[in-house]
DNA sequence: GAAGTCAGTGAACGGACGTACACCCAGACT
DNA sequence: AGTCTGGGTGTACGTCCGTTCACTGACTTC
């Protein structure tokens, strides 16, 4: 592998890693990290196999660059949805329209991240609950802001672990589902939000 | 491997066909079906490699059969929610309290099923999901008995689909989490259950 | 411009893998 | 009783794997 003009070496070797990410990214979404090889990842990036090891010392290790460079897509995703600060009526839709611009454009991110959490080798699968469940807490502070609903700290938590776990499982489906079905997927998961944030409101006040 | 007293040959086969998918089960909860080998099963199972084609010509094959047996694991809760005739108030309660004893009971077959969906070879991976879209027709058939509510054919499709996501999403979690913090999950479950079914209500007369 | 650093090379290892094949021998069939 | 059937055995193969080691040569440092 030599690739082009590399300019200074850092910057070389910042490109190879880049390159082995993203291979292994793509081989994974085949077979899973857990039965990805390092071999594999090599002749795929178009290195010899122990080039491998002057970037990460194991599948795992790069498992876990994955799940960090995963979250990053996950965040902006967030972000995104919080720019042009839709009014309250607006949030739902604005954000699963959001959400399948995201998964079309990071495909590879919200592959893994639904994969591996459930299938991972260990360290990487617990990593990325870790992270889901920092996601959750972060949107419970964002649904804490809105002006609508008075909800308690721990009613917060429980309600976003569900919206959390019904978007999870969105992505899941549009992840197995052709082109031209997805957009019937994006009106369903925003007709169960809907049913989820109208129990929630209608919860507060009959059964807390 | 001869194992006792066998009786019949057809006996001793069936005997030892069980003894792989009990195996193929327990070792594919730590690695994966997909990064399971034909080699480790046998090994498992103290049979020699090659008798392994006597039962199946491959591990994907192997993984159909584990997707028949943890589905009719999954059919066996819900016939045990209904056994019963639990009044609409206390289906909630019933079915959170009846998944609890089954994951406990069908660790295994659970798991199988949150960890294929998402990452297991194609085949079986597809053949999951489409044993769950099956059951989440059923349970929408089951919905459309409750003597409450009037919903749509389509809302209902959408409710179900949200309920099982909701409770794939807990079995995940319920398969983490070591059993003192389970009944803590149960509780959260139960909790989003009531908020899906109440939002579900009101969405009727609201919003349809 | 000499010395040093280090991403990538290439050969070699021991081990695990799937699978082919010839074989064995206890239960089933006639 | 004699033959057949088929689950399980044992050996052997070619392939892929992770990891070791000594190396090279372009960029960096002084």
């Amino acid at each position: 592998m030599v690739e082009s003009k590399p300019q200074t070496r850092a910057e070389q070797k910042e490109r190879t890693r880049r390159a082995v990410l993203a291979a292994a990214l793509r081989l994974s979404e085949e077979t899973g990290l857990g039965a990805l090889s390092l071999r594999q990842v090599a002749r795929e990036v178009g290195i010899v196999p122990t080039a491998f090891y002057r970037h990460f010392s194991s599948i795992e290790e790069l498992g876990l660059a994955l799940v960090d460079e995963s979250f990053e897509s996950l965040r902006a995703m967030l972000r995104d949805v919080r720019r042009g600060n839709p009014a309250p009526a607006e949030i739902i839709a604005r954000s699963v329209t959001v959400l399948g611009e995201h998964v079309r454009a990071q495909r590879g991110h919200f592959a893994f991240i639904a994969r591996e959490r459930a299938s991972g080798p260990r360290v990487v699968r617990d990593a990325v609950r870790h992270q889901l469940e920092l996601f959750e807490r972060e949107l419970a502070a964002d649904l804490a802001r809105l002006p609508v609903g008075r909800w308690s700290t721990e009613d917060l938590q429980v309600l976003a672990n569900l919206i959390v776990g019904a978007v999870v499982s969105t992505v899941e489906d549009l992840l197995a589902t052709p082109r031209h079905g997805q957009q019937a997927l994006l009106d369903r998961a925003q007709k169960q939000l809907r049913m989820i944030v109208v129990g929630a409101l209608q919860w507060r006040s009959d059964y807390d």
